[in-house]
RNA sequence: GGAGGUGUCGCAUAGUUGGUCUAGUGCGCUCGUCUUGAAAACGAGUACGCCGCAAGGCGUCGUGAGUUCGAAUCCCACCACCUCCGCCA
């Protein structure tokens, strides 16, 4: 969400944020409902004025027959203020809806560009792998290493059902330790949070009211995140921070859960697309300044890049198009791994900055120098996903025999150099 | 799941026969006076949001919806916490 003032101040920047990600939104209606908006709350405001000035007489006034008389103007005064409260409150609900819609400003760096297929590649890093045999894909290698299994994934959990097993388990358990000793050596405090999360947290980072039906919905109403970014962002909800508790570095492990509702003919094998999975995921609160979000979107991103950089799969990065950023983003970087097999990078992970857009959903506010409560900045990014790094990892690592040499870092976490039959 | 209790502007509290509560007080905190410095004392200030150039005004007493001319106070629902009972990894 953005300030209405700046909204209104800044028209044509908000218009062209909406033509630079390719939404439809027309910045004029809100304008003209703000307008009412405020010409009503003047009106409603004075009528309440009008009462409180009248009620202080009536408490002080002894005569049993002006009391009446004075009971009696002040209804008059009530109907009056009931009608104008009502059509304030049909005002607030269409300003509010619109508000909801506004989308944040990206950054002048962002490339036009409409889809996921006009980012651009800003760095390529290692060497794409070549083979000497014929290189096999994940879900061959994995299945024959009893690493997965997909038939049975189906038949409990249905389309995109997967259980991983064995060295699928231990593989992914030590890269989960892996990567929770590489970031908290950068500072970052791990959190497990919960999963299952109230409403106005999705409104909060803007996952609601737009992509509803890519959320499970529980019977009391709540969502299942799919990101721990919710939660995490939702620990702050309704906070004032002292200044000098920023930044905020948290590292969020959770379950995430998606229904991939508008996907269905997409990656449908394999582990690149399922429903459920884990992830690391770091989250930023920070000063509310832009070069401070930018400085920790760099340093987010350049965690990420130097995590798959020490386990030695080749990555490029790429910045995302304006089509292709969120609602509330203002920049973004994806992070994309080399998959052999398919012979092309693969989506891992992005990194993300909002300026205030999250915080002011989520009124996380700091109290600056001056003492004054002012918005946070937020950030996100992902730390590493699991399962879709096996994808990348075992492609990568496999050898003549189907066995899979294990990076030198994740050898003391798993116990072992090889996964072989 | 059952029974009862509690929820007030950092913390602690006053306020529950509805009407100067436009929310008092103590502690804490900030600034000032005094002091060589500090403490103490004294004085001033000290929730958040919104409208407004300003003066000023409006709203918020867990949340929401009601009753009333008027609600911190009354009704209803919900939420959180506490005590007891039941159940349960």
């Amino acid at each position: 969400m953005l300030d209405i003032k700046f909204i209104k101040e800044n028209k044509d920047l908000v218009k062209m944020a909406v033509e630079k990600k390719h939404l439809s939104f027309d910045v004029d209606l809100l304008i003209i409902a703000d307008e009412k908006r405020i010409a009503l709350l003047n009106i409603v405001e004075s009528l309440r004025g009008e009462q409180n000035k009248m009620n202080n007489t009536i408490s002080v006034e002894k005569d049993p027959a002006t009391r009446m008389q004075m009971i009696n103007e002040m209804r008059l005064v009530k109907e009056d203020l009931i009608k104008k409260e009502e059509d304030l409150k049909q005002v607030m609900i269409e300003w509010q809806g619109l508000m909801l819609q506004v989308p944040n400003i990206p950054d002048m760096s962002v490339p036009d560009g409409e889809s996921d297929e006009d980012n651009q590649e800003i760095k390529a890093w290692g060497e794409k792998t070549s083979f000497s045999f014929p290189p096999k894909d994940h879900v061959e290698l994995m299945l024959n290493l009893k690493m997965v299994d997909f038939e049975r994934g189906v038949k409990v959990h249905g389309f995109r059902g997967y259980f991983l097993m064995g060295d699928g388990v231990r593989l992914s358990m030590a890269i989960w330790n892996y990567a929770l000793d590489f970031f908290s050596n950068r500072g970052f405090t791990p959190f497990l949070p919960p999963v299952i999360v109230h409403r106005e947290i999705f409104f909060g980072t803007g996952y609601l009211p737009q992509g509803e039906e890519d959320l499970y919905k529980t019977q009391d109403g709540d969502f299942l995140a799919g990101t721990a970014e919710v939660p995490l962002m939702g620990f702050h909800f309704d906070e004032i921070l002292k200044q000098d508790e920023l930044p905020k570095k948290y590292l969020g492990f959770s379950p995430c859960y998606r229904r991939e509702a508008g996907s269905h003919s997409k990656d449908v094998k394999g582990l690149i697309r399922v429903q459920e999975f884990y992830k690391l995921e770091q989250v930023i609160l920070c000063e509310a300044s832009h070069s401070e979000s930018v400085k920790f979107h760099e340093e987010l991103h350049r965690n990420t890049e130097e995590f798959i950089e020490s386990l030695g799969i080749p990555y490029h990065t790429v910045v995302n198009c304006g089509g292709d950023l969120g609602q509330g983003q203002v920049k973004k970087y994806d992070i994309e791994l080399w998959v052999p097999k398919e012979e092309k990078y693969r989506e891992i992970g992005s990194t993300s900055y909002f300026h205030d857009f999250q915080t002011r959903r989520s009124n996380i506010r700091y109290r600056d120098a001056d003492g004054k409560a002012r918005y946070a900045h937020s950030l996100n990014a992902t730390a590493i996903p699991t399962p879709r790094i096996l994808v990348s990892l075992v492609e990568n690592f496999q050898q003549t025999d189907g066995s899979i040499k294990i990076p030198e870092v994740l050898q003391k976490y798993l116990g072992k150099s090889i996964i072989s039959k």
